[in-house]
RNA sequence: GGGGGCGUAGUUCAGCUGGUUAGAACGCCUGCCUGUCACGCAGGAGGUCGCGAGUUCGAAUCUCGUCGCUCCCGCCA
């Protein structure tokens, strides 16, 4: 496997080293540099080895340089320049000069040159990779994490990686720039019911108690807000014991914000502003602001998800009252039963093939949906399973409501209001990207705003909060908490890309009474809130100023920036699937002196 | 917890209606090569077909189980 080497010889190494410094970055000679003798340190990225000639590809941090080994300048450089293999660390000296005429290389930023080496040392040598290193290798994810730092050197992720750290450098800028004060929270924190599954950490000093590895420092900047520090933000790790997916990673990072004394809108043009500040800068794209805002009600009406892709149209339209008597059992059913019928008229598609209908129905059903009635409109006729079951009537009044012309496709979705909205909302993006009907290039936001305060939890028969327990209910709204809570809606906003939720916030409840009847309305008892958040209503009772704030979900942010459509791209070391590190391989068993030092016993499962 | 996809050389894959010695490309090794940048040419090494059972005269191929990676639903804001 490995060919023959000289040692390295590390008395003339560190010789070399302390002699010399690095002068330039891979990606900074140009033609005006020529003639200097210049110090390069970096790996060997490929090598092309003619025998007389050897070209090395060295490459760093910054970018590529080709370094040549020519016999003529100095025998004995040439004749080690040919051990060089793939991924060695080099040092090397020479001299920057012009290439050939005709040999620039356009793909190089430093093409235009090449340094001539006239002594070198290898800093160390290393085993060949277990992938090649290129951008364009498709290699298995368990290989690619267990060789993390190979797979980081190449070009894609190691670009995704600078400019995470740039956008976070961008936050800290503007934020700072707008009063905003960064300071650290707990991560060995208190467990808190609602919400996900949190990640414990057991106490050796209080055997049988854990601490909680925070879901987000929720409290805590409600806290800072109470002790008056106006505005806080933190770039911070969240975890959350949960199954993960393509976007969903147990440890996370939110750039999270919290701001006291000022209204909703005036806190969400300054988070818009930092959001166009970030676009401007990485993308150099001008977000036209203010960025709309959809009410949550609307927005389910139209689009049937929370967080819509507003780049194209193809909007779901609610047809329910149309069948209240019809005599369509499956519609008149569902119309008189309190569900939901709503509709997507797809343009000019009336020549959806079977096949295809058949895959847009297993989509839907992935949703809940049972079937996915259509109806296919023709010059002379309504080609559909369901067109003999409609009266004319009926027939006339969804013309009238849908305004489809001959050329265009129907589909319906029936059932729960739940399930209609999640189906066809998902269904109707599923056929945008289908058609191609978004364009790449387009980055359209919009704040979601007014989400209800609670969802109706039908396994534990009480409301769950749908932000989080501290979430203010809209103020006019305050006598519907007594009446009908159901309906009160929340001083809760999200702030939606493309289809993709990116942040989200509310304004806080600032007063314990109010604070103390969400907490009975979600059937969190009296003795129950002491436990668990006595702190916050005690601190309610100082003074706490009206306050509220959001969290942007960092690397969602940059998967959008990147284009990338997996998180473990944006994340330096992230974690499979299953939640574990080939690398490190963690989880991991411990030494059972440490769990006796826990007082943990561990079960068989 | 449920559903889908994948697992064969270092890597990416082909082979899968069961049947000689399991192939290709890239990578790796050796030799030649003074203008390459996907260098070229010649030669070579490299395999527990994820693992375990079963069916069979015979299994990479069929069946069952198991493990791993991945995408989705549930879960999660």
């Amino acid at each position: 496997m490995t060919h023959q080497a000289s040692p390295i010889n590390f008395h003339r190494m560190s010789e070399f080293i302390t002699k010399l410094k690095r002068t330039h970055h891979l990606n900074q000679l140009t033609r005006a540099d020529a003639g200097k003798k210049v110090v390069l340190m970096g790996w060997v990225d490929t090598r092309r080895d003619h025998g007389g000639l050897i070209f090395v590809d060295l490459r760093d941090r910054e970018g590529i340089t080709q370094i040549v080994f020519n016999p003529q300048v100095d025998a004995k450089t040439h004749e080690l320049g040919g051990e060089l293999r793939t991924e060695y660390c080099l040092a090397i000296r020479g001299e920057v000069r012009p290439r050939p005429d005709g040999m620039a290389n356009p793909k190089l930023k430093t093409g235009e040159i090449e340094v001539l080496v006239e002594e070198f040392q290898i800093l160390n040598r290393s085993k060949t990779p277990p992938f090649v290193l290129e951008d364009e290798i498709d290699v298995n994810e368990e290989t690619r994490l267990k060789y993390r730092y190979l797979d980081l050197r190449r070009g894609s992720l190691k670009r995704n990686i600078i400019l995470r750290s740039r956008v976070s450098q961008i936050v800290r800028a503007y934020l700072v720039d707008h009063g905003f004060l960064e300071i650290e929270t707990p991560f060995l924190t208190k467990s808190t019911p609602e919400g996900a599954r949190d990640y414990l950490v057991p106490s050796r000093i209080h055997h049988g108690h854990f601490y909680a590895l925070p879901q987000s420092p929720q409290l805590f900047k409600q806290l800072l807000m109470v002790a008056g520090f106006e505005r806080y933000f933190q770039i911070v790790r969240c975890f959350r014991d949960e199954d993960l997916r393509a976007d969903r990673q147990p440890e996370f990072t939110q750039i999270d914000i919290e701001v006291s004394f000022l209204s909703r809108d005036d806190f969400l043009d300054i988070m818009e502003g930092l959001i166009a500040e970030v676009w401007k800068k990485m993308l150099d794209i001008d977000i036209s602001l203010p960025i709309p805002r959809l009410s949550y009600d609307e927005c389910m009406e139209r689009y049937g998800l929370d967080a819509p892709d507003t780049r194209f149209a193809l909007e779901l339209k609610t047809v329910t009252p149309i069948f209240q008597n019809s005599g369509f059992k499956v519609f008149g059913e569902i119309a008189r039963s309190g569900g939901s019928i709503k509709a997507l008229v797809v343009k000019g598609k009336s020549d959806f093939s079977r096949s295809e209908i058949d895959d847009l129905t297993k989509f839907a059903g992935i949703y809940g949906a049972k079937g996915l009635a259509y109806i296919k409109i023709l010059e002379n006729e309504w080609q559909s399973p369901i067109a003999k079951f409609l009266s004319d009537d009926e027939k006339q009044q969804l013309q009238k409501t849908l305004g489809f012309k001959a050329g265009d496709i129907v589909f319906f979705g029936a059932g729960t209001t739940k399930i209609v909205n999640d189906s066809l909302g998902n269904l109707r993006e599923h056929i945008g990207r289908k058609l191609k009907l978004c364009d790449p290039k387009k980055y359209n936001f919009v704040w979601v705003v007014d989400f209800p305060l609670f969802d109706w939890d039908e396994e534990e028969k009480r409301p769950v909060a749908v932000h989080h327990p501290f979430t203010s209910p809209k103020w006019d709204e305050l006598s519907l908490l007594e009446s009908e809570p159901l309906k009160c809606h929340a001083n809760a906003y999200d702030l939606v890309l493309n289809g993709n939720e990116i942040g989200g916030g509310s304004l806080r409840i600032h007063d314990a009474g109010i604070q103390q009847k969400v907490f009975d309305l979600l059937k969190i008892s009296k003795e129950e809130a002491q436990v668990k958040f006595g702190f916050l209503l005690e601190a309610l009772q100082y003074g706490a100023p009206p306050h509220g704030g959001i969290a942007f979900g960092l690397d969602r942010l940059i998967m959008l920036l990147t284009g990338c459509d997996n998180i473990r791209d944006v994340i330096a070391f992230p974690k499979t699937q299953k939640a574990t590190d080939p690398m490190t391989e963690a989880p991991s068993t411990v030494d059972p002196k440490q769990l006796l030092e826990l007082g943990i016993s561990v079960t068989k499962k």
